[in-house]
DNA sequence: GTGGGTGCAAATACTTTGCAACCGA
DNA sequence: TCGGTTGCAAAGTATTTGCACCCAC
């Protein structure tokens, strides 16, 4: 793995996550981030992203539709809309506990907190 | 909705998913489903899986990579490893309560036994 | 100066869709 | 026959990548 250089691009992503609470796909980023860098590249964006997700800086949220990126890598689950695919956060108590039965059942090695709930959210149940 | 139509297609994509307890892509389930049916395109195998999922017949699990598929629709997690990307099934004893946990900090509605959690298999972990 | 980072554009991967022909009820 | 289904190809969406130039160390 190379050696990390400093880039600006990269610390205004990060800011940008750490700053919101909801769970912003890359091109919301790109259009935040443009606003403190007019060319930067949606490309850029994507690098830095997989960058500080490997690093474990953020957490990328797969889900139906573009990807959602998440700042605050405090142990937490997601609740995510089968309808509107928003994605919300979800904090339990009993976390460690289910992170420990899920773990049981399974030969590999959990990654506690980063569990996925699907489901409709209060809006869309409203159809 | 319209009213639903048999054929010969779905049937054969549906059984080919319930014979397997692997959870295939759209392509390996081409693939296979055109041995019986040479020319099948693509575009019917993802439209009768979109159709299935709809329907409640099988699951699209939504993971880095392209979508899988289970036709094994009986409550049971998944867990899903970061590097290879295997889907593999978990079934918890204590599926029922964790379910019912996540619901009370929720404000949707948790749909129950399609949980994913992440992390690395077994084989992946070696390296 | 060296090597990582960037912007741009082209390419890739996966999935959806328009349309005319086809098939099941 | 009627309307859902199919095959094909083109289009669409999301993400990755090659390359020349730029900037941090």
């Amino acid at each position: 793995m190379p050696a990390l250089k400093h880039s600006r691009q990269r610390e205004s992503i990060k800011n940008f996550l750490t700053s919101r609470y909801d769970h912003p796909t890359a091109d919301t980023i790109y259009t935040n981030v443009r606003q403190e860098f007019p060319n930067i590249s949606l490309g850029t964006v994507y690098r830095n992203l997989a960058l500080l997700t490997d690093l474990g800086e953020i957490i990328k949220i797969t889900t139906d539709g573009p990807d959602r990126f998440d700042g605050h890598v405090e142990p937490h689950s997601h609740f995510i809309c089968r309808k509107c695919h928003a994605v919300l956060d979800i904090k339990m108590k009993s976390e460690d506990f289910i992170d420990k039965e899920a773990q049981k059942c399974c030969s590999g090695v959990i990654e506690g907190h980063v569990t996925q709930y699907f489901g409709v959210c209060s809006e869309c149940i409203k159809d």
